[in-house]
DNA sequence: GACCAGGTGGCCT
DNA sequence: AGGCCACATGGT
C-alpha cells in the first residue's frame, strides 16, 4: 500500500535520532519499526510518497498515531521560527505577562522539573539569547522532518531506565537482548519488547546476568509497581503533565532526565524538554540559559532538533 | 585500553 | 537546597 504523506517525515532521522531504539534501516533502504505486537516495513519511494507493508486498517489504527501524523510539524516548525525572531512575544503554553507574577498558568507552563524557579522563565528583555537563536536556527534546520513518536508508555520506562549512562548504541544492544530473552516472537529472529508480565519474570539476579548492572534493580522496581497495580500505565494518560512526571518519578531508577523522556516519548507529552549531557553542551552554546522552557507547548519538539543537531553534526 | 555514554540515589555540607 | 561520587557495562 501507498502513503502519501505531505509534512514532514524523515524515516532515516526519526529511526536514528535517540527516542526510538528498534528501529533499523534494512539493505533495501527502507525502514523496519517495531512496537508492541506491529511490525512496519515503510519505504520512501518517492517524495512524500511511502509504501507501507502493513494494510490500511493497521495504518489508519495504529501507525498514523505512532508517527504523531495528527501534528502538522511544518506549522509546528513555523511558530517556533516565529517566536525565535521575536514576532512571538507570547511564548506557547503561556499566558500574556504583565498580569500578575504569580500567575499559576504561567508558573505550571515554566516549570520542567518542579524544581526549577520560575525566574528563569519570566522573560527579561530577550525570552531567549542571541547566541541561542542562532544556535535553534541551526538546529531545526538540521532536525527537520522529525516527529514526536507515540511510543509504548512501558517499552519507554523500562528502555529509559536502561539508557543512563550509556550511549545510543549501547542502549540499541542492550533493548534488544532484552526482546530476546524476555519477548516473544514475531517474526523469524524479531522478537517483541517484552510486557510487564514477561519481564516480571526475570529476577534481579536474571537481570544482572542480562548486562543491566546497577539498573537491574530499578527494572525490577518498576516491574514490581506495573505489576501490582501501583503504577497503572493506562491511568497515567489522564493526568496533566505535572502530576505524571512526578508518579514517574516514583519509580526507583527514574529522576528528572528520564522521567520528562518517558513523558515525551511514551505519553506524547511535547512541553516537556529533558536536560541530559547532550542538552547541557546545547544550553551552554545557547549562553548558559536553558532555553527550551520557553517554548512552552512544544519545548520536547525544540529539544528533539537540538538533540538530534548535537549528536550529528559537529558544533 | 583509556574514555565516555540521552543519570540517579545517597551522602555530605 | 546544592555539590560530589560510586555505580556496571559496552561502544568507539
Amino acid at each position: 500500500m501507498i502513503i502519501e504523506i505531505e509534512d514532514d517525515f524523515s524515516l532515516g532521522k526519526m529511526a536514528d535520532c535517540g527516542q526510538c531504539f528498534r528501529a533499523v534501516c534494512l539493505p533495501d533502504g527502507s525502514y523496519r519499526f517495531i512496537s508492541r505486537e506491529n511490525v512496519l516495513n515503510i519505504r520512501e519511494q518517492a517524495p512524500h510518497q511511502f509504501q507501507v507493508s502493513c494494510s490500511e486498517e493497521a495504518w489508519e489504527k495504529f501507525w498514523r498515531d505512532y508517527f504523531d501524523l495528527s501534528r502538522t510539524y511544518s506549522r509546528i516548525r513555523e511558530d517556533l521560527l516565529m517566536q525565535l525572531s521575536g514576532e512571538g512575544e507570547t511564548p506557547f503554553g503561556q499566558t500574556p505577562r504583565g498580569v500578575s507574577e504569580g500567575d499559576a498558568a504561567t508558573e505550571a507552563a515554566c516549570r520542567q522539573d518542579g524544581a526549577d524557579s520560575v525566574e528563569r522563565c519570566m522573560p527579561g528583555p530577550d525570552v531567549v539569547s542571541d547566541a541561542a537563536v542562532r544556535f535553534l536556527t541551526q538546529a531545526e534546520q538540521a532536525g527537520r522532518g522529525l516527529r514526536i513518536l507515540r511510543q509504548d508508555p512501558w517499552e519507554m520506562l523500562i528502555t529509559f531506565i536502561l539508557s543512563q549512562r550509556k550511549n545510543i548504541p549501547a542502549i540499541r544492544s542492550a533493548v534488544e537482548k532484552l526482546a530476546m530473552l524476555y519477548g516473544h516472537p514475531v517474526k523469524e529472529m524479531l522478537f517483541t519488547f517484552p510486557s510487564p508480565e514477561e519481564l516480571g519474570r526475570a529476577s534481579e539476579a536474571d537481570l544482572r546476568a542480562a548486562g543491566l548492572g546497577y539498573r537491574a534493580p530499578y527494572v525490577k522496581d518498576a516491574a514490581d509497581k506495573v505489576l501490582s497495580g501501583e503504577l497503572d500505565l493506562e491511568t497515567l494518560e489522564k493526568l496533566d503533565d505535572e502530576s505524571l512526571f512526578e508518579k514517574l518519578m516514583t519509580v526507583k531508577g527514574v529522576g528528572k532526565k528520564v522521567a520528562n523522556c518517558i513523558c515525551l516519548f511514551g505519553f506524547g507529552r511535547t512541553s516537556r524538554a529533558p536536560v541530559d549531557v547532550w542538552i547541557e553542551r546545547a544550553v551552554s552554546l545557547c549562553g548558559g540559559v536553558d532555553p527550551f522552557p520557553a517554548f512552552g507547548e512544544y519545548a520536547g519538539i525544540m529539544q528533539q532538533y537540538a538533540f538530534y543537531y548535537m549528536t550529528h553534526q559537529k558544533v
